[in-house]
DNA sequence: TTAGGGTTAG
């Protein structure tokens, strides 16, 4: 039998692949294993092919050949349902004994679509024990699988067994760290990559300007971004792109405003979307409307995250009748809105204390309402002292197993405000019954090149006690200015264990007072912090206090937002 | 013949 390659090279239909079936089997070729491999892989993996039709050939072959399977788990790695490729891997596991490389590649890509560890882990031992454990390929797929699904030790662990690594692998391993929570160890990566004598790719610095954005550290991020134009990187659109969004997660709104202006690439959606996005973190809601009016001129449409980022930019800056337009234009733009645009919407009117409005919207939705979304009118409410309102979002809340500290905080708050205290009490009952979790806030300040970490009342940084020596010296100097701290709800309802968490060490407080005696940022650089919650109200009155008093910017960069504090005043304005 | 590493939200 001749090569059925040419043919296969004219196919163009599902149709065809149906006739060069059925002439495989007049002919009496069907029998012929790389003729019926090919016929199965081009049905499981080509545009106008048919997984389910693939089966079905699978099926009918009395003992299928290793090619046989490979094809079908590489059919179903790449579909919908990769769980089913690894199914189909430990049967050929236990049937056929012959798997080869390519079947492990094939069924751990599938691993990293679903992040099957434990499947992984399998396919690992099986690695092992068949000696593939030498192909470069492979033990890097299996080590991207491990970083994708954040077994990060497993990862490095496979990483320095390797007996050679090259770039991709490097990569693999980078990219996971900075995805994962290890973007220190990332960038300390990148750089021993240099000094090994590998060339970082534009792949290896779309890892490490991600470690960058994770680590809100803009002196890192310089640093990468000069490695990058010096090696010409700067065209790629990707890498473009990344480094709009480290520069605006690192504080400066204005360098990511640079590079996408200057731009040496056709911009893409997602240049457009992450320069939109900062803009509106950045409290520039109108500098974000605008470039979402350009961008449609520019001949790229908006899609779901573009609207997402529009709806943030108006929440942000408190654009409410802005926001209501762009939502209602989606339909007409055929974007259909999903929960996070519903969300958006609830939360900018809940703002303006149009909460029943926010209530209304989230009535409307066609799908199932969230937890965030709840959480987002409860805040509404607890703002508005909506006790009503209050109450319906926390039952959902309660119903969809939300055991978030906050929820309770809100509602009791909302109580307290009516001075219901008999429900305060229940609320703090609950509390107790449910085990509430509590996501601990921490903050970080990079300093002269290396990141200090703060948790709430921590004594672990080595300068601790400069650090709250400077704590005090900043209260006397904030009390001589008339501040008094708003503890009265805060610690009155959230339980006794949360009063050791004075306010005045809070995570980002030492982080600012650890910035002003170690002269972080340098000369004149403003002070920046990075918080993995939201910051809390009486935290951002002192810290606007601090940038008066001491005559410093304060960029902190909290969970949702950033706030450039300067003069006594917040670039939020004190809606966030 | 067929395989490895990649950008935007929350």
């Amino acid at each position: 039998m001749a090569s059925i390659e040419p043919l296969v090279q004219r196919l163009s239909s599902f149709s065809h692949i149906k006739q060069l079936q059925a002439h495989l089997i007049t002919t009496g070729h069907f029998g012929f294993l790389p003729s019926r491999s090919k016929l199965i892989e081009l049905c499981a993996i080509s545009p106008f092919g048919n997984l389910h039709y693939a089966t079905e050939i699978f099926c009918q072959i009395q003992t299928p050949f290793k090619n046989d399977w490979n094809a079908i788990i590489r059919g179903f790695a790449r579909s919908n349902e990769p769980k089913i490729a690894v199914t189909y891997y430990q049967n050929m596991f236990r049937k056929a004994k012959n798997l080869d490389a390519l079947t492990c590649s094939f069924s751990l890509q599938a691993c990293s679509r679903f992040l099957g560890v434990f499947e992984a882990k399998q396919i690992h031992s099986h690695i092992v024990r068949f000696g593939f454990t030498a192909d470069d390929r492979l033990v890097t797929t299996l080590l991207d699988v491990y970083a994708k699904s954040n077994d990060l030790s497993s990862a490095r662990k496979l990483f320095g067994e390797m007996p050679r690594t090259d770039r991709a692998s490097w990569n693999a391993l980078i990219a996971g760290l900075a995805q994962g929570d290890q973007p220190k160890e990332a960038l300390g990566l990148f750089k021993r990559m240099k000094t090994e004598g590998l060339r970082p790719d534009e792949i290896t610095v779309l890892g490490a300007i991600s470690a960058c954005s994770q680590l809100g550290s803009l002196p890192e991020g310089e640093t990468v971004h000069s490695y990058i134009k010096e090696s010409n990187l700067d065209k790629n659109v990707q890498v473009c792109n990344a480094l709009i969004d480290m520069y605006y997660k690192c504080g400066s709104v204005d360098k990511a405003c640079d590079v996408f202006r200057s731009m040496g690439c056709r911009k893409s959606l997602v240049s457009w979307n992450s320069m939109i996005m900062g803009l509106g973190m950045h409290g520039h809601g109108s500098d974000a409307l605008k470039l979402f009016n350009e961008m449609s001129q520019d001949g790229i449409p908006a899609d779901a995250i573009t609207y997402l980022s529009a709806l943030c930019a108006c929440n942000h800056a408190g654009l409410v009748s802005e926001g209501l337009s762009i939502f209602k234009s989606m339909e007409s733009s055929g974007v259909k809105p999903n929960v996070k645009h519903y969300g958006s919407v609830a939360d900018l009117l809940g703002r303006a204390g149009r909460v029943k409005e926010a209530y209304e919207i989230i009535k409307s939705m066609p799908s199932k309402p969230d937890i965030v979304l709840w959480q987002t009118l409860l805040g509404a409410c607890k703002t508005y002292g909506e006790v009503e309102l209050a109450e319906i979002a926390s039952r959902e809340l309660v119903e969809l197993g939300s055991h978030s500290c906050g929820d309770f905080v809100l509602l009791s708050n909302t109580y307290a405000a009516h001075e219901r205290w008999d429900d305060v009490g229940k609320v703090r009952e609950a509390m107790k019954s449910k085990a509430v979790k509590k996501i601990p806030g921490f903050s970080f300040i990079t300093v002269k090149g290396s990141i200090h970490k703060f948790i709430n009342g921590d004594q672990d940084h080595p300068d601790w006690k400069d650090i709250y020596k400077k704590i005090d010296e900043i209260s006397l100097r904030m009390n001589g200015m008339g501040y008094a701290a708003e503890t009265s709800f805060v610690l009155h309802d959230i339980g006794e264990e949360e009063k050791e968490n004075v306010l005045w060490y809070h995570s980002e407080r030492l982080a600012v007072a650890y910035g002003l005696i170690s002269g972080g940022g340098g000369d004149g650089k403003p002070i920046q912090v990075n918080k993995n919650l939201r910051i809390c109200v009486d935290c951002h009155v002192a810290i606007k206090l601090i940038s008066k008093i001491y005559n410093r910017e304060i960029i902190v960069r909290d969970r949702a937002r950033f706030h450039h504090f300067k003069d006594g005043t917040c670039s939020c304005g004190d809606y966030w």
